[in-house]
DNA sequence: TGTACATCAGTGAACGCGCGTTCACTGATGTAC
DNA sequence: TGTACATCAGTGAACGCGCGTTCACTGATGTAC
């Protein structure tokens, strides 16, 4: 009745995918509803037939940022053994690329906006937190790493930290250093310094 | 001539170091200038005899909340052996403590909003983070470590991490062994752990 | 197979609110005499 | 020592703008007959 049956529902995608950039790059207060709308190629009165409000579109566009964070682990990490998928993960993340472009991690883009935003998009950033370090832990577990998830915690805000401290930092050759020297740390932490299993095949 | 010669310093720098909690708080954009008026008991027309504008003030607050942080360093770490300074302040600054209170350092606050401020409130940012760094890499070198600069930045960013990943954790058993793993992780790290200086006396 | 109708995704003007900034003013106090 | 005056920190109303939300509407399309 009107449109395609899947039309709505393709917008609806349309705009979440479109807002979950936005979110990662503007942040949640900076996400104005028109200029999405516009970016869609709607006029802004049509959001309404979406989202209940600003708030709902962001907790559905936090949940999609996440995602996506999780699948990027997996697309590195899957189907090599648990310690290079660790090692392959952490260089991936710890690195200049991701601070020189827009992070998928929403903990690098989001971390210190958190406390002002409602109680149900915290929530919604604390699932997604969870859904990360387990993610993690999983490998660190399977790499016969002792304390798997309080590592898997300690290790993702150890990348997040260091990446948004090397966007801070204007001296770029102390950013690379940090990045660099962090890897070292991490992956020393873990015991994947120690390169058992050979060499850097694929 | 009206008021007494101190009179327009002293609301200057009261409105600086209430502006430095408000921002640390709330947040740049958040900060509003009559609400901060308010506080300081004055209307919000009398903002503009002070500063040029919000940005203006919001620059000196963060240099404010930087040298906040450096004080904190050297309130902990001064008066102490370089190994046992660096254990006090990887313990205090990574702690359920410093999580669960407003956080004296702009870097857990503010990482995440940077890249949505102007270019000069960035320098201050920048600025005011080299010096957090090479407050820490002085302990760091004196102690012996070697790499010390990059050893420094690479633990402010796992620290800063930790404490900002620690408030998004819903769950207080993990947050409390992310923050407890961290720690360890550090000072194993810049090899505090071996504890070669005894006990923990004063 | 063709036509009238109902649906509803999207339109665009309008509203209200928060907030940074401006500006003409006031009145307490120090200073000149 | 007392008085008129100039200064200027602070006042409070007003303005303009961005932005979330509302709402009466439109017009393309599927459906009933």
């Amino acid at each position: 009745v009107g449109y395609s049956q899947t039309h709505k529902e393709e917008t609806h995608a349309r705009l979440v995918r479109l807002a979950s950039e936005v979110l990662r790059r503007k942040g949640p207060e900076k996400l104005a509803v028109a200029e999405l709308m516009h970016a869609a190629g709607l006029t802004h009165g049509g959001f309404y037939a979406h989202f209940k409000s600003k708030e709902a579109l962001l907790e559905e566009a936090l949940r999609a940022v996440f995602e996506d964070a999780r699948r990027q682990y997996h697309r590195i990490g899957d189907s090599l053994p648990p310690r290079r998928a660790l090692a392959r993960i952490i260089d991936a993340y710890v690195s200049s690329a991701h601070r020189d472009r827009l992070s998928v991690c929403p903990i690098v883009t989001l971390n210190s906006d958190l406390p002002r935003q409602s109680k149900t998009f915290r929530a919604t950033f604390n699932t997604g937190v969870a859904m990360l370090v387990s993610t993690l832990a999983n490998w660190i577990e399977a790499a016969g790493i002792a304390d798997s998830e309080a590592q898997a915690a300690s290790t993702l805000s150890a990348m997040a930290g260091a990446v948004a401290v090397s966007r801070a930092v204007s001296d770029n050759r102390l950013s690379d250093e940090l990045l660099r020297s962090t890897r070292e740390n991490i992956k020393a932490q873990l015991g994947l310094s120690a390169r058992r299993s050979g060499g850097t095949a694929q």
